[in-house]
Order: C-alpha cells, then sequence, then structure tokens
DNA sequence: TGTGCTTGCACCATCGATTGTGCAACTTAG
DNA sequence: CTAAGTTGCACAATCGATGGTGCAAGCACA
C-alpha cells in the first residue's frame, strides 16, 4: 500500500486516508496551517501521511489557482562561454535556494527570437526574470511589462527596468593599466603598441572603451582615437580583424585589450593560423575569466566578473520591488596571468578519490 | 481596445468576443479543430482574434488538464564545463526545436540532491528527462519510473533504460595512440613516460582507461598496471595528483592522458605553482575540448565528444518508446593541437560589425 | 412528410490546489 | 444557564484549457 501507488497522489488521496478534507491537506502541506487554525495534531497525522505516499503537490494546479509558478527565468544570449555558463549554474543554485525552478534560455543575440523567448516563458508564468546581455532589453522589457513580471537587468543595462552591471568603466581601466605596465617590462612603449579588439555598440563594450582610453591617457598624457577594431561578438569577425592588422603591421600589437572571451576565441583562430613569431612578445588582457586562457603562451591578465555578486544583488533588487528603474555597479577582479581560481566545481562532494 | 488589455487573454475572453464557445476556441488555437468540425470560418474569425490581443495559452492549465507540460528537463553534473554548457545550450536548441521548454538543472554529484532534483521536476510534470552525467543513474532512473516519466541517459549509461554515450574506449584509444606518437618524435619512449589522470569507478572512466591500456599495448606490446592516478572529478585532487608525481620524479611525465576538462583544471593549478621547467616537453591528450586548452604552451590533444549527435539520437529513442533499455555509441572526434573549432557561436547573428 | 445522416457547434465535467467563508462544538464570562 | 468569543475544520468557487457527449439545423432520399 505504501508501495506500489499507482499514480502520484494528490489532497484528494491524502484527505480521503486521513478523515480531513482536502483544504485542510492543501492548507497543511504549503505551510498555512497555523494561520488556518489547523490543529497541530491534525497536521502531524498528514505530514506523516504525505511522507509515505511521496506526495509532492502538483504544481501546474498550484500555478493555475495562485498564478504563481516557481519558476524563475533567465535569459542569456548564449550558453557556451565560461561567463554565460558560470552566470547559468551561479543562477540556478542562487534560484533553487530560493525555491524557485531555474529555466535558463537563450535568445542567440536575436532581438526578435529574445522576445519569442520571452514570451514563452510568459506563457508558463515564471515568478520573475533575469535578462542578462539581450540585445535588446528595452524590446524584453516591454513583453515583461505587458504580463507584469518582475524582471531585472544583468550585465547589460535597460533603461526601462532596473540593472545589476559589472563596472566596466573601472574594470577596463585597471585590466589597461595591468596590461601597460606589463609590456613596459619588455621596452618603451608607444600609444600605438596598445590597441582594443571586439566589442560593439552596446554599454558595456563603450564603457571599456572609456576605461581603456583613461588608462592610456594615464600613462601617455594623449591618446589618439585610432586604437580599436569594433568586431561584435563573433570570433570570425575577431580573427579577421587580427589578421588584418597582421597584413598592416606584420606582427600583432605589443600589448591589447580583448572585449570579451569570445573575441578572445578570435585570436585563437587567428594562432591556429601562424606560428609563435606572430606573438612572440604580446601581452593581452581579457575581460572575461576562462582558465584555460590564463595559461596561454603569452601573459593574459583577465577581468573576472562577479557574477554571484551581481545575481545576488538582482533577487535583492526584485525583493523590494521599487519601480523607479536604478543601476547597480559591481566590481569586477583583475585576474593575473597563469591563474587557476577556484570555482564552483570545488564545492561538489566529489573530491572523494575512488582509489 | 488592442492596446491596453489588462491581463493575459484567455479562452473565454475570446470566446465572448467571437460568439463561440469556449471549447470552440480551445479546439480552434490548438489545431484540433478540423477533427472537431469547427468551420473553417470560424477558426479564422478566432485565429484573427487570438492575433490581435496576443493570446498565447495559459501552459498551467493546458498542463494540469491534460498532464502535458511542454517542459522537458536535462540533469547535469554542472554547468561550467564547456562539455557541459555545450550540452545544455545544444539541449535548448533542439527542445525548443521540437516544441519543447528546457529546463536545464544540475544534480552537482550527489545522489542524494539529483534524486530530491528530479522530483522537483516531476512535481513540473515534465515530459521527458535527459540525465547526463547523474553519479546514480538507476538512482534517478526509478524516480522516473515511478512518474512514468520518460528518459534517457546521455554520455553516462545507466542499467535501466536506454543510454547515449561517446565511444570512450575508441577515442580514448586514438586520444592515446595520437599522444605516443607526437611524444615519440622527441625520442624514444617508454611505458613508464605514459601517463592516465583523473577519472573514477564510472562507466567512461573504465572504458577510457581500457581504451588508453590497449593504445599503450599496441605501440609497447605490454604494459604495466601502475600508470594511473585516479582522481575523481576534482580539479585540486587532480592538481595534488601531478604534484606528488612532480615531488617523486622532479618532472611531469613525457606524455599523458586527462580524463577530462574539470581534471585538465588541476594540471592548470599545477602550473599555476610552477615554471616552464616542469612541463617543458610534454604532450598531453585530454578527453573534451576546450579552445583555449587547445593552445596551451605545449601540444595538447582533445577529444570533441558529438554532443549534437548524442541528444538528436536521444531524442530519437524517446520517440521509439521501446521498454528494452540499449545502449548507443556516439564516434567522438579527435582534435589536433592548436584548433579552435567552430561552434553554436558561429551561427549567431551577431557577426554583423558596428564599425 | 417522415427517417436518417451529416455538419457545426455548445455544454459540462475535469485536472489538483488555493482560499474566502460559514458554522458546529467548545470555552469563558457574567 | 445564556451570550459572546474561540477553536478547528469543511464547503465550494475558482484558476484556464481540454475533450467526451449531446443536440439542433440542414440535407438527402424514399
Amino acid at each position: 500500500m505504501t508501495e506500489k501507488e499507482q499514480r502520484k497522489a494528490t489532497i484528494y488521496d491524502l484527505s480521503v486516508k486521513s478523515g480531513a478534507s482536502a483544504s485542510t491537506v492543501s492548507a497543511v502541506l504549503n505551510g498555512t496551517w497555523r494561520k488556518r487554525r489547523i490543529s497541530e495534531e491534525t497536521a502531524n497525522k498528514i505530514i506523516l501521511l504525505a511522507q509515505e505516499h511521496k506526495y509532492t503537490a502538483n504544481q501546474q494546479a498550484r500555478a493555475l489557482r495562485s498564478s504563481r509558478s516557481g519558476l524563475a527565468g533567465l535569459l542569456l544570449p548564449i550558453y557556451d562561454t565560461r561567463f554565460f555558463s558560470s552566470m547559468a549554474q551561479t543562477f540556478e543554485a542562487q534560484a533553487r535556494k530560493r525555491g524557485f525552478l531555474p529555466v535558463v534560455v537563450a535568445g542567440r543575440r536575436d532581438p526578435e527570437e529574445e522576445r519569442r523567448t520571452v514570451e514563452s516563458l510568459v506563457a508558463y508564468s515564471i515568478d520573475l526574470l533575469f535578462i542578462a546581455g539581450a540585445t535588446d532589453p528595452d524590446g524584453v522589457h516591454k513583453v515583461c511589462a505587458r504580463a507584469r513580471l518582475p524582471h531585472v537587468n544583468i550585465d547589460l543595462p535597460g533603461t526601462l527596468a532596473s540593472s545589476v552591471i559589472s563596472d566596466n568603466r573601472q574594470g577596463a581601466r585597471a585590466l589597461t593599466l595591468a596590461i601597460i605596465r606589463h609590456a613596459q617590462q619588455g621596452g618603451p612603449l608607444t600609444p600605438d603598441d596598445v590597441y582594443m579588439f571586439g566589442g560593439r555598440d552596446d554599454h558595456a563594450s563603450r564603457e571599456r572603451t572609456i576605461g581603456f582610453h583613461a588608462a592610456k591617457a594615464e600613462i601617455f598624457g594623449t591618446c589618439r582615437g585610432d586604437d580599436m577594431e569594433s568586431t561584435g561578438y563573433s570570433p570570425s569577425m575577431t580573427a579577421l580583424a587580427f589578421e588584418r592588422f597582421y597584413q598592416r603591421h606584420g606582427r600583432l600589437p605589443r600589448c591589447f585589450f580583448i572585449n570579451s572571451s569570445i573575441n578572445f576565441e578570435g585570436l585563437l583562430r587567428f594562432m591556429g593560423k601562424h606560428d609563435g613569431e606572430a606573438f612572440g612578445d604580446i601581452v593581452v588582457g581579457c575581460f572575461d575569466y576562462d582558465p584555460f586562457g590564463s595559461f596561454l603562451p603569452f601573459p593574459v591578465y583577465m577581468i573576472r566578473p562577479d557574477i554571484e555578486g551581481m545575481l545576488e544583488k538582482g533577487f535583492e533588487l526584485l525583493d523590494l520591488e521599487e519601480d523607479a528603474p536604478r543601476i547597480v555597479l559591481i566590481e569586477p577582479q583583475l585576474v593575473l596571468p597563469r591563474t587557476a581560481l577556484e570555482g564552483p566545481l570545488d564545492e561538489l562532494k566529489d573530491s572523494v578519490t575512488s582509489l
């Protein structure tokens, strides 16, 4: 009787077995029973029964009635970047900690697809949405607003909802200073030796550009404008940019700033076609962290956005339910070359060797 | 009237506006209207109305009634490995293509948490589940069976449900042959120069070990057993294993096989503490692909599992609804050193530069 | 004109949980 | 011993979509 249930138990099954009404069972099992003045005795009996029958509430029914689904959404552009997959993992942990079931979806940097994707989340009446790196945050905002869906922007700000983002400007400045100083150890440097690749016309790229130029100005006193190649978030376009630079100058810049690990993959593709002489003495800064990237055969400084901090803050903002949108800056971390940071992997219970 | 709806439209709203009954509206909008002999005219009228009002069905209600939620689950151990995040991304695309909303969750390699996680998916009456790298696939299977939830194992086989996995043995053999041959170019090699790090007592590790030893036997004719360090899937334990080896031999093995990119991160940590002399002439094989890993300052051969192929096959198996579990092998790909493969990133619409 | 078939749709129970309301039974005060 | 308050619970409507069933109107045919 306890073992071989045919279907999943419902409150009605427990109601019959316990002699209490379904509403009583419901109240007991969702924790509102004190408010409903159910006796401790009745409650305990029902809780025991529920455990015996491995009762779990049908979330669809609960959601239908209460219009709270228990689902929390995260919209990413893509997954398979260290940055976004860390985001997914951290989001998962934090959402579950708060009692939500996380649903992570990708908009593939297509405004239309972003909106459709969010619509489909809305159809599941998700309770909240984190928008991380949408191409069109405000378009997504409108979909959310129509559905009265609480949401925050993460990492890339929108104007219509609150945003939690990295301090791109300061991070870029620190990163640029670090690579310039490192490169200067190999001999004097001119502004022309310091270049920037990647990014496009979004808020993050703009801020990083400002930080990049601010650092150059601090070191060199001045800085000309012709020191960037904006390639979008595309490995292949970035590879082309490196190739062009190489054709023009016979080498890569002594020292350069790469806008994200996606663009960094463009450098890899360039490297795949050339041998070491093309990049023997370069110093690279990348606004993103990837442990393998940190150990490439030249100094790589990286910036690790504080994903945990951003998401934590994002949940806080959602709890506050303010209506005036605001922007919160979170400081990222400068990671020195040849550094393998610990990560979520280290918290797993798997560390036990089987030998 | 079309613009400022207060709440999301329901079939009842459309029923009133169209003059048809709610059941007619429902039938029209879910495509069963021909079967119900609704006239084309009525159908068109309702479809138009639905578009005007941006109607989307409440999935909770639909799920409650029909007990099909439209959710498809993927259980991962963790996200932030290139392998699993690619898996998540590919799964997302394939699930959406098939009309499901993907829900990706992580069990963190803890059998208990895996089961709890799946229970929570069951509470949402998900329609199918992919189990990728569960620590206890058969435990998860039981939870699924109780809930009559169709499921397949991906990448790590179970005995109770069908599985789609990489051909670990052949992959490991090919990888081992590749690194040995490469290392032999630097001078003669003995079996003691060829080592294996990482993995534990799971099916994948066992098969890879067999392939590894098979390759050694092919080359050296024989092979002793003392050529492995099983460290679990933990970066820190792997780092320790490298450290121990280094303490004993004063260097790393000329040539070694790393069981996964997670273990590879252990090598990074080791490298972070040592300078180049500890690994000047090593040749490494890793059973996983990471583009940055491919460009480290020594030759790295990698195996890229065919994630797309595995998932595709997984969906096929679920469609078949066989009851006898079976195992399908998918061939992985050997990736030569210094190779930046194209990936999902390249399919994005983002390639346009803003300059 | 009556019988029987088809067309086109409406009615209504149902999925499982939530929640406002009602009301016995019991307790306490006067 | 009665009125007022408290305790402990049951009842029933409801969320939105689905699908079995029933039935009127229209038509063909004898």
